[in-house]
DNA sequence: CGCTCACTTAACCAAATCGTTAAATATTCA
DNA sequence: TGAATATTTAACGATTTGGTTAAGTGAGCG
């Protein structure tokens, strides 16, 4: 029972977040960086009350941090949920994994055992 | 070789079948093998219909293949879908690993350039 | 054959999703 | 002060989701 990652992360809103192109882009430009609201629906051809919509989403899921700064909205990316969801998967991987794919995951447990927390990687808040 | 299965994962529907807890637990339990839709639906409290939809949902998004066998159903998990999500939470991994999981992620490139299958990993671009 | 078992399909409903436009809010600047 | 900018909230509508019950389909069996 180790593997009590991150407790408050529940994988539903996670998913159902990434579930949409948009948010996923919108994940992608703030993997690059912070970003305004402006910023973020640049690219996109849909409303500015759209993409509020999107990023309540995103916050909703634990994905994003938005903090007013003066008349802008300074959204920031919080990947612990996606860290989650990676571990999720990481469950199954043994189900598409080949054999050179097992030694990188003996490492990968491996590593898991050497720092051994349990809220880790997550950071704390 | 090649693209059996999977020549284009749409991450939408995939992501979008995990974020309901049901179907996560259906995952799971066929990652223990196959199983049939009976046997799929026994842990849970809601309707046989529901669960059929929720295995619809689960083939639509390329994760399961039924095929009947007399008059059960026996279902059949295909991770390709689930390594697409993986391979697509890989390329922002960096955002929440610390220095000891960047060596497991190094061995991982290391491995992917070793092996040419772009065949069992969406790995697009 | 006719019944039962294993499921699916149909029909329906409530609630959520995803988009819109119009209005409200808050901050900066001339 | 008042206009412009950045963003949210409100209200609406179409579509999807997730559940239900009831009816349909098809294989196995006495």
């Amino acid at each position: 029972m180790v593997n009590r990652a991150k407790a408050s992360v529940d994988l539903g809103p996670v998913f159902a977040a990434l579930a949409h192109p948009i948010r996923r882009a919108i994940v992608e430009q703030l993997a690059g960086g912070d970003a305004t609201v402006g910023e973020l629906a640049e690219p996109h051809k849909v409303s500015l009350p759209a993409i509020s919509k999107h990023l309540r989403v995103l916050e909703d899921a634990g994905l994003l941090q938005v903090e007013p700064e003066g008349r802008v909205h300074r959204c920031q990316l919080d990947a612990a949920p996606l860290s989650a969801a990676f571990g999720w998967l990481t469950r199954y991987r043994v189900l598409w994994e080949d054999r050179f794919d097992r030694l990188a995951r003996h490492l990968e447990e491996t590593r898991k055992t050497e720092t051994r927390e349990e809220t880790t990687h997550a950071r704390k808040k």
